[in-house]
Order: structure tokens, then C-alpha cells, then sequence
DNA sequence: CGAGGGTTTGACTTGAGTCAATTCTGGTGG
DNA sequence: CCACCAGAATTGACTCAAGTCAAACCCTCG
């Protein structure tokens, strides 16, 4: 019966260019998506012209909750490439969660790994130093696309620009491409052709420290009776790895 | 009824000494708790023994709400005055959630509250100096006190060391205090003797670009029929403003 | 009144930013 | 198929914000 309604989320597909926002800070029409493919990032502007990315969307992601909840977006999502998405309405969105509330129980675990991320971002931002933030990065990155298949502990293919990994570590683009180039120096990661190489996986794990406990906490503690799939993977429909 | 669901969370009350820690990472009992007064922080060790502060948390604030829903504490909390709280046991607020599913939306609105706020001090640490930061912060804090009578315009007790700001600010205790003493000599704000005093309120506001929005984003969209107190309100039983 | 945090300051170092010039690349239209 | 262009990546030289180290100082509380 779940699964009926999850179907239903899925039913209005859409494709986005890159580069246009698919929802901008401020707005009012209040829409999340699920990421069928592509990817996305989310940021702030700040007064001045800077941005920060707070995190990148790949797909099977569930984007967007936040501006659902709130009566308007409080930041910008904008696809990196060409996307293809579902479009989830508020008003269905509500609907399924009323109808079924567990579904409601897996969006409180997704909203809270989201904030895990978010986390420990900022920690890594707050108290790492921009080598290791990089390293990190690109290990988080693996790891997530792994879950969905699209990397291997070789590497993955990945369509960020030293500008966009900039605005997401906090720093100028001219350094990312300094520690860009030290990394692979050090033999440890290779980042060229929108293509990203580990060298020595198991040395950038060691040398960022890379714990990826925070992504795999288990799913939603209101667990399904018959222990069905993780919740985020019924939400969106994905095949785990 | 609700009212009612919402009194038995508050039954157990608890003291707690300061430095103390009341969840620890990697901590398997979970339980949250309602702050009634004094300060908490919480925050993340990284290996190498530097630390990140994720927030503060003042009178009225809930906190643990991650750490109920994962398995396993992801972050630790430490009393950073004598506190005294409401402790929130998972099996409570299970049961209360399954009898009341508004109650559940509450959670999941203030979830996504408590990530726009992570989401913001992403921002400040990513792309804003030492002194914009601090202002920043410095006004945040008093906004989020004056919604439960405990600041003023004016200022308010304030009672963070210059380390606990620096490990929020992401700096080192020593710049922080440098950064507090160019905010004074500019007539901004003043903190000395546990006391923060604003000299200069709409500058500091400007300088730091402060926009209180991202706090007072309304209710949650699933709006309480006669149109109750806000969620947040209802949850930690404080009196608004 | 002494001890131990917490705060202040100065002197020096360093990671990261800025500016500016080149080179590389993928995509486009002729 | 190729010349061309815009955006992206690279690199060097210089600057500056913030960190580190180290030494006082100063509350406050037992």
C-alpha cells in the first residue's frame, strides 16, 4: 500500500537544464524533488556575491524537504547538469503521510540523516584544513555514489567544476586547484577530466580521516514489520548497490 | 489531549552538572531532552583532539532529536552551565507520536528548523571573516534569547568562554579574542564579565548582515485546527516573547 | 590568599586569498 | 574536418587573515 502511494509521488517526470534554478530562495510554490538523474547542488547566496554549496544531490536523492515544509524556500537548488527529476507536490506529499504515517516517520529519519551531513560538513569546514576538506569530500562523494552504482573503490565519474568545490569547501578556486594538485602529487586521488581517480584509497581514507559511519546510520527506528528495504531507498525507488 | 501527551514528556526533570557530558557519540541509550535553564553545546571531537561546536542550546530549546532517531548518538552535549531539563524517553515519544501524528509533524518541522540553523553557521563559517562571524553569532544568540525573556536589546548573560566560541566560530581562542576586542573598539558590542551588551545595535546588524528570517520561519504546514501556539512552543512548554 | 581557569597582548609564521597571465578543452558553426 | 571561442584549469608572485607560541594578567571561588 506504501508502495502504491510511493508510485504515485513518482508520477509527474520532469527534465531540467543546467544552470536553471529548479528552486530559488524565497520562493513560494513549495516542490521537492526525487533525483532520477544528474546532479544538483544546493546553496546560499550571500549579500556581496559569494555562495556557499551546502551539499550536492546525486541521484536517488530526495531534494528539496526543507523548502516543502517551510512557507518559503530558504535556499537555492540548481542542477550541475542536465537533470531528470520527479516532481513531488506538497499536497500529495501531505496526503501520503497522512494516509500512510510511516512514511511520515522514514521523512523525519531522511530530514535527520540530511542534517548529519550538513553536520559534518560543517565540522569538516570549521576544523579541517582545505587538503584533507577536499580528500574528504571526494571520499564522501564515492561512497554516496557507490550506494546507488555508479562508483567503484576506483573512482567515479564526477561533473563538479574547482569552482563549484570551491563555493561547497569554502575556499577560492585557485586553491582548490593547488590542493587538487598536491593530492595527486601525493599519488593519493586524481581529479581531471571530470573523471575522479583514487590512486590509494585506503592512504585518503587515512589521511582525511574519512568515517563513513554518518552516512549509513540505519533506517528509520519505527522499523517495518517484515523488515523492508532502508527507507530511503523506498523513497526513492532506487536499487541499493 | 495533545496538551496532555505533552505534560507526560515532561515528567521526568533532571539536573545535570556543568561539563558533564549528557549524550556522548557512540552513545546507545537515547533519550532527548527539553531544556528549562541554563546552557548546553553540542558538538563533534575530531580525531587529533580539536573539536567543532554544532550549536548552543538555551532555555526551551529541545535537544537529542537526532540522537533519539539514529542508533547511535552521532554528536556529543555538554551542559556548559548547571542545567536542568526534561528528559524525553524514546519509548515516550514514540508512543506520543503514534497517538498524536500532529505531534509528529512538529517534530519533523522542528527537525528541519534545527538543520536551516546548522545550515546557516555553515554559511558564516564558509564565507564570512572572523569579526562578521562573531557579530553574526553574538546577534543570533540574542534573538533566539529575547523569544523566551531572557535578552533584551539591550544584551543579555552570556555565559561562553572565548573557547566555546572559537570551537563554534571555527577559530583559534586567541584570534576570537582579538575579534572582541576590534568589535568593541568599533562600539558595536561589548562582551566582558559574562555580559554581552550591544553598543550599537543596527550596526551591528548591517556589519554582520544579520537577517533573523531563517528563525522564524512559521509553524509547521500541517496548521493546528483553531490555530494553537506554534510547534515549537507546544513542544518545550515556554511562553513565547 | 592561593590556584587555576579564563583573558589579553605581542612577535612571528603560515595557510589561503588575490591578481594576473597562460594554457587547455570541449563544443560550435562554417 | 578544422578554426575559433568561452569557460575551465594552471601557475607564479605577492598579500593578508588567522594561527601558534609564549608570557603576563586577572578574576573568582574554595
Amino acid at each position: 500500500m506504501e508502495l502504491q502511494l510511493l508510485d504515485q509521488l513518482h508520477s509527474r517526470r520532469r527534465f531540467f537544464p543546467a544552470r536553471q534554478d529548479m528552486i530559488y530562495e524565497g520562493q513560494i510554490e513549495r516542490s521537492a524533488y526525487i533525483l532520477a538523474s544528474g546532479w544538483v547542488c544546493s546553496y546560499k547566496l550571500l549579500p556581496g556575491g559569494t555562495r556557499q554549496v551546502v551539499d550536492f544531490q546525486i541521484p536517488g536523492d530526495f531534494l528539496g524537504l526543507r523548502s516543502v515544509l517551510f512557507r518559503k524556500a530558504d535556499h537555492n537548488i540548481e542542477p550541475i547538469t542536465r537533470v531528470q527529476a520527479s516532481e513531488v507536490q506538497v499536497c500529495d506529499l501531505l496526503e501520503a503521510v497522512n494516509t500512510a504515517p510511516r512514511l511520515g516517520a522514514a521523512l523525519l529519519w531522511a530530514a535527520s540523516r540530511d542534517e548529519a551531513m550538513v553536520v559534518e560538513h560543517l565540522v569538516g569546514i570549521g576544523r579541517r584544513d582545505a587538503k584533507q576538506r577536499m580528500a574528504h569530500l571526494l571520499l564522501e562523494l564515492g561512497a554516496r555514489l557507490k550506494l546507488v552504482g555508479l562508483a567503484s573503490n576506483d573512482g567515479y565519474t564526477c561533473p563538479l567544476t574547482q569552482y563549484l568545490l570551491a563555493d561547497a569547501l569554502g575556499l577560492s578556486a585557485v586553491h582548490v586547484n593547488r590542493v587538487l594538485r598536491e593530492l595527486r602529487e601525493d599519488g593519493l586521488v586524481t581529479f581531471q577530466q571530470s573523471k575522479v581517480t583514487f590512486g590509494d584509497f585506503d592512504g585518503m581514507v587515512a589521511f582525511s580521516k574519512f568515517d563513513r559511519h554518518y552516512l549509513d546510520h540505519d533506517g528509520p527506528l519505527m522499523t517495518w514489520p517484515g523488515g523492508g528495504p532502508s527507507s530511503i531507498q523506498m523513497l526513492t525507488g532506487l536499487p541499493g548497490p
